[in-house]
DNA sequence: TTTATTTAAGTTGTGCACAATTTGATTTTG
DNA sequence: CAAAATCAAATTGTGCACAACTTAAATAAA
């Protein structure tokens, strides 16, 4: 391919994921605006739905490097969170550096609605399950290779 | 795959364009602030360039389309490119709703810094030429799948 | 041990992306 | 023709995403 080619939108890889990625927030946003969410706190609540107790903590570096955000994302985000009362934030005693995240009883609650959201935007893919593993596993490999380049 | 199962990170096709739309973003960032502009505004020069010329004009609308953006982000972004001289926007005289957008000399001019970018952005895939095209095509119909739902 | 370095959150500022609305122009149609 | 509907940009407001910086705490080094 020569230079006057490769740049043009069509021939692409990352205009492509740039779109898809813009589409799919399309399609999640009216979904997750019915439990009050936005996409990027639908992904924090994930990760807290994983111990899916009032207990457990994380604090936001863990959270920062589970989702690949920094605290500039996420402290603010945080805030918007525990003003909805889905999660409570509490400085740590024994590091005082450290903010411990975890869910209250409302977030908790809120999983239970969150339950079908995957399985729908499935659908909404058109793949079958082998295409769709086949494709993450593609995904996978170029997220590796492109962190580490 | 039952529910509890697909609410996890791991398992979910859009975490992972989500992440490498992040990641593409973040190599393309230094490379194209030495050119003066953000990914966004590469994308809208991309469609300029299709045309090299200064006579070549596009609406706002025709813009809007290819990028699959709206005026409220395209005008403000435009208006940043007009500042750095980059681009023209002239209203229609035909129908004065319409703005046209081409490029200036210096806009012209920008293409040439451009011209290695996609090779260099490919060379971070660390994919062959067919596994670029393989993926490409894979996402174009994941793309045509959603618009239409 | 006190100085230096590192670390974790938070803050500030910029630029998207998009919903919702406004403004003004053009078409449609009654 | 005039009123209504449609259309193209622009504006306003919200929420990321991230760079750059600040603050306060913990750790390492001199």
């Amino acid at each position: 391919m020569n230079n006057d080619e490769s740049l043009k939108l069509e021939s692409q890889l990352c205009f492509r994921l740039y779109s898809l990625t813009k589409l799919m927030n399309r399609h999640y946003s009216p979904v997750l605006k019915k439990l009050g969410l936005t996409y990027s706190q639908y992904l924090v609540m994930l990760v807290l739905w994983e111990n899916n107790n009032t207990t457990s903590v994380i604090s936001v570096k863990q959270l920062g490097e589970k989702l690949d955000l920094d605290s500039g994302t996420l402290s603010p985000l945080l805030k918007r969170l525990e003003k909805q009362a889905f999660v409570s934030r509490v400085r740590n005693s024994e590091d005082e550096r450290s903010v411990e995240v975890k869910l209250t009883t409302l977030g908790c609650q809120l999983k239970a609605q969150a339950q079908n959201i995957p399985q729908e935007m499935f659908s909404i893919t058109g793949m079958s399950v082998d295409e769709l593993h086949n494709l993450n596993s593609q995904l996978d490999s170029l997220l590796v290779t492109m962190k580490t380049k």
